[in-house]
DNA sequence: ATGCAAATGATAATCGTTCTTATTTGCATT
DNA sequence: AATGCAAATAAGAACGATTATCATTTGCAT
């Protein structure tokens, strides 16, 4: 299991359900988590953690820095854990498999549009949604 | 009122809440409805259409290619005419206010990028989240 | 004017998420 | 190690946006 200090010094108490999510972001297979997945994925492994706070729990850790939420389509959030890189995805429309890029070239053309237009930049998305050109779709889920 | 033609050319029979829901955006102030604010300038307005009614155009208009459907950050569905172009959008963090942009050169980009690793493009948002860098936000709701 | 498939509107249901509250837990202090 | 208490949890109710159900109405071809 997880260290206690990571979420102290991330100004948290270290409770178990806590250290339970965090472990699961550290080892899970997938990057890219809803709170349901975190939450079936718990239950699955014979942790119980209540869903009302794993949707606490992400919340607190994205507060803290600890994850960074996304919101691709279908409606609900997904987290992350934060790299402290910035980078953004592109989703694939077959299997749902999300791929990381970072394209400084699209970074600092929206900079000069957001401040021609007058704008300061506070965050953005860039969502690319895909078709895999690969024969057979690599990404089962 | 609109003509009936603009909808039956679109495959949907001229009835009177899509004559309404059609007329709203070609005439209301803002360019990007939820359907929440399309229901209620509807009410405002006097004209009384269920709300079901509203969720339910919409979605025709966007399959039919009338409206483009868009998912900003605070999770409700926006709409705006599809005018045949594509554009980007940047919302003032201040007052909701959502501004257009193209810039072809991050278009391009993803492109290159998608591309590079074996995706091919079928759509893709880019939502720059921003402060209006004027003094005062000249974007008042 | 008639008939009927298609559309509407009122309401119930669903989904993801947040709130409420009684109970439990981490942990600092004895 | 036992005590005390603020903070955190778990279960379920409540919520807001959206979709489904279904009895009634409407567009429109005959
Ligand atoms: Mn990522
Ligand atoms: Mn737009
Ligand atoms: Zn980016
Ligand atoms: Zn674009």
């Amino acid at each position: 299991m997880h260290q206690p200090e990571h979420l102290k010094s991330a100004g948290l108490k270290s409770t178990l359900p806590r250290l339970k999510v965090l472990d699961l972001f550290e080892n899970s297979k997938e990057r890219h988590l809803s709170a349901e997945d975190v939450y079936k994925q718990l239950l699955a492994s014979g942790e119980d953690v209540g869903l009302a706070t794993v949707y606490r729990v992400l919340t607190q850790f994205e507060q803290a820095g600890l994850l960074v939420r996304h919101h691709f389509e279908g409606g609900k959030s997904v987290f992350e854990l934060n790299k402290g890189d910035h980078h953004d995805h592109i989703v694939c429309l077959q299997c749902g498999h999300v791929e990381e890029f970072h394209d400084p070239a699209i970074e600092s053309r929206q900079q000069k549009v957001a401040t021609g237009l007058g704008f300061a930049i506070r965050d953005h998305s860039l969502h690319i949604y895909a078709d895999c050109t690969k024969k057979k779709c690599p990404h089962k889920r």
